[in-house]
DNA sequence: TTCAATATGTAATCGTTGATTACATTCCCG
DNA sequence: CGGGAATGTAATCAACGATTACATATTGAA
């Protein structure tokens, strides 16, 4: 047999006890981690991540250089799943019109920040934006922000809308989600009378509403 | 001169150069050192807060249970300030009309947002919601709410609403108004290309485009 | 008035966290 | 090969929330 075989990348030398110096992917593990964290509540350290990966308290600052940052990737990954859920939902049930796709819209953003509260939180602070701000971040956002103003804008053009002042419009749409989408987060509905059970459906009911406002006749 | 006199309170005994070992109303001291602290923007610690009401670290322990019973507090003064500004905002400028009273109650609300940023989100995170409480930070909050459901009562008996569906015209319109301080809290206005100088008017149009929707004819 | 119970402050200490530094091990490319 | 570059560990630091034992002031009842 030639000396020449696969190199064998070291092929987890598990041989007595010990794992690898080296970890696989140490920086995807802390992400998924602290994103895992973050879904249970619990508050995100690094030193609880580096555990997880069963790795020493320095280790994870090899790959960011502060909490933040290790903040600002989990942000970014969550940001990319929530627009992959958005646009996938979009895809499949493809509504007829423009105000319908709009209305799917809001109710599939409202639906992603109920049942990932954690994650939509640290998508929307932007307390993780300013740092690194990854231009992916940025740019997943800035993704959804275009899917909608296509929406209104072909509203527009169908002649559907009763005012021409899009940004207005788009404005208003998106503070009327997003508050919807807060107000759950921040638990405010056990005071407005709207329990548990009811809030998908009232966030149906006012996103009816205000697309009701906007729409001609 | 009898012997009777004032009891003089011990009287700031600063003879030699010591402060009295109580402080007067450490308490109030403490939620006075939070609140500022938050409005600088520096993240609230009790260690903080403490020295600067020039205390022992562990005093504050004494008036506040933990941490969070010292937010809790800080929240409910917060509110406190907010209701108290909203309140004496419509009563000097009496808006004629109902549904210029909930114009006159959602910029307002903006504006002391706005103002108040690191205020506002201690109020709305609801995170010290839980926890003590206390009575008066729920009672607060909830004549805000009244106030705008009479407001909306009115209109509707006036006539002046499309729809008399009030609970759902109520939690859009606070939708919309919460979603849109909290954008602005959140950062997000720079990425939809709202300039800082705009914000307030966008605040006005946005409101008014609500109103439209849901104002007859 | 006195004095003892209570309220309120200090000092010392603990465990957790973010962060840095010096050192160890492995990977990879010339 | 062999020597940097990458990546891990170990040790350490300061700041924080929290607890405990102790010190001092306040107050109300005998």
């Amino acid at each position: 047999m030639p000396a020449r075989q696969i190199p064998k990348p070291r092929a987890r030398r598990q041989a007595p006890e010990a794992r690898p110096y080296h970890h696989g992917d140490l920086r995807r593990v802390l992400i998924d981690a602290a994103l895992q964290l973050a879904a249970e509540g619990a508050d995100v350290s690094v030193r609880e991540a580096a555990r997880r990966a069963a790795v020493s308290p320095g280790a994870p600052f090899r790959h960011f250089p502060n909490r933040d940052a290790l903040m600002a990737a989990v942000a970014e990954e969550a940001q990319r799943r929530f627009r992959a859920e958005i646009e996938t939902t979009l895809a499949d049930a493809r509504p007829a019109g423009p105000l319908a796709r709009f209305r799917a819209f809001g109710i599939a953003y409202v639906r992603w920040a109920m049942r990932n509260p954690a994650h939509f939180e640290i998508i929307s602070t932007g307390r993780y934006f300013a740092h690194g701000s990854s231009a992916e971040l940025t740019r997943d956002n800035a993704e959804l922000v275009v899917l909608t103003e296509r929406m209104l804008a072909e509203a527009a053009a169908q002649g559907l809308l009763r005012s021409t002042d899009l940004k207005r419009i788009l404005i208003a749409g998106r503070a009327l989600i997003y508050g919807f989408a807060r107000m759950n987060l921040d638990g405010h509905f056990p005071r407005w009378g709207v329990g548990e059970g009811e809030i998908e459906r009232m966030a149906e009911e006012v996103i009816d509403l205000f697309i009701a406002g906007i729409a001609k006749s």
